[in-house]
DNA sequence: GCTATGATTGGTCAGTCGTCCAAGACGATC
DNA sequence: GATCGTCTTGGACGACTGACCAATCATAGC
């Protein structure tokens, strides 16, 4: 009948910092998000971050590896299971739901030139990365694609790309970019099998 | 016999300040720039950022734009004089000389992420990407490419993608990319003429 | 009951921030 | 010479920053 214990609590509070976390990096970037106004989206007193959380860096580097994992792994199922073409053209419309100048895009962006002034928060961005490269590459590679990891590389630079880009023009649209992706990812011989 | 006039003292100081902000965008990122710093940077006193410069955002809005600017310009020649295919992998190799963390790449990356905050520094990039992706565009059509417009986004977003990525993993290639990329330039009739 | 253990509070600390301004210094023009 | 516009100085203002801490709270286990 423990309705809720403090660590129960404490739980709850270390998840509102980190969901607060996810929202104002993109909304403030990486270096605009404070303490204090970190406590107050999570409706919290400004002394409770740094009882959770060893510092403001750390935080900030759990929220962004919180949010890119999922998003990375579910992407990287969805290239086990359908044809690689047909994954990487459901990806490009997921972006599109996407405007370019919402948090969860930017928390993307942010989280890429954060990694290049943290070393730690490099590290495992790069162990996401790499691991979401190995499942495209893995894909093609089951359609004795020639150029696997090359291609790999240049979609994931296509999708990060695309969403900088949309930023400034929203009107830019990614399913168009689906037939152009597609002529790579397809083995050269047309679609025979 | 006008050795040094105090306009052109006002001048100096100005492009000191500017060539300084281009530098510490991409070390501390757009809002790590603080005016002591920049004045620190210039060599110059704290009090005349603001005389020469309406805020620090103005200041920061000139320098990234003036840094972007001749960087497109010059690709966009680059575009017209040679082979659109050839230019792509002229770029490609241009972009390997930088490591993706160093202050000139990241400078970009930083004012994308800034013109989604700050209107005016939006507009102003959006005039310089939309004028360079015209050029890729024009390039092109001039080879009876089918999908000009939509090749020219998607090599625009490969190529920021690109250094995004770097920035994580210092070893990726550019020039690996130019082989796929050659594929999507190149009119489908193998390169006839 | 009592005692750990963890959670929370409110505040302090030494800095840094963007912006502004009065006073002075400089060179060009009359 | 005097005057004018431009540039430069040094400091001030209030506000905000990350980090830290002693005191207090609530709960769990004994």
């Amino acid at each position: 009948m423990t309705g809720r214990t403090n660590v129960d609590r404490g739980r709850e509070v270390r998840a509102r910092l980190v969901a607060a976390a996810q929202e104002l990096i993109g909304e403030l970037g990486w270096n605009g998000v404070s303490t204090r106004i970190l406590a107050e989206r999570a409706e919290v007193r400004p002394g409770l971050v740094h009882y959770h959380f060893e510092s403001l860096q750390a935080l900030l580097r759990q929220a962004a590896i919180e949010a890119m994992g999922p998003l990375l792994t579910d992407a990287a199922q969805l290239l086990g299971a359908a044809d690689p073409a047909d994954a990487v053209e459901a990806m490009l419309a997921d972006i599109d739901r996407y405007t370019g100048t919402d948090p969860a895009s930017l928390l993307f962006i942010e989280a890429y030139i954060a990694a290049t002034r943290d070393p730690v928060l490099r590290e495992q961005m790069y162990d996401l990365v790499a691991a979401f490269r190995a499942a495209i590459t893995a894909a093609l590679v089951s359609k004795d694609h020639p150029d696997a990891e090359t291609t790999a590389v240049l979609i994931m630079a296509v999708i990060d790309g695309f969403i900088l880009h949309k930023g400034l023009d929203p009107q830019l649209s990614a399913a168009r970019l689906v037939p152009l992706l597609r002529r790579l990812t397809e083995t050269e011989n047309g679609a025979d099998r």
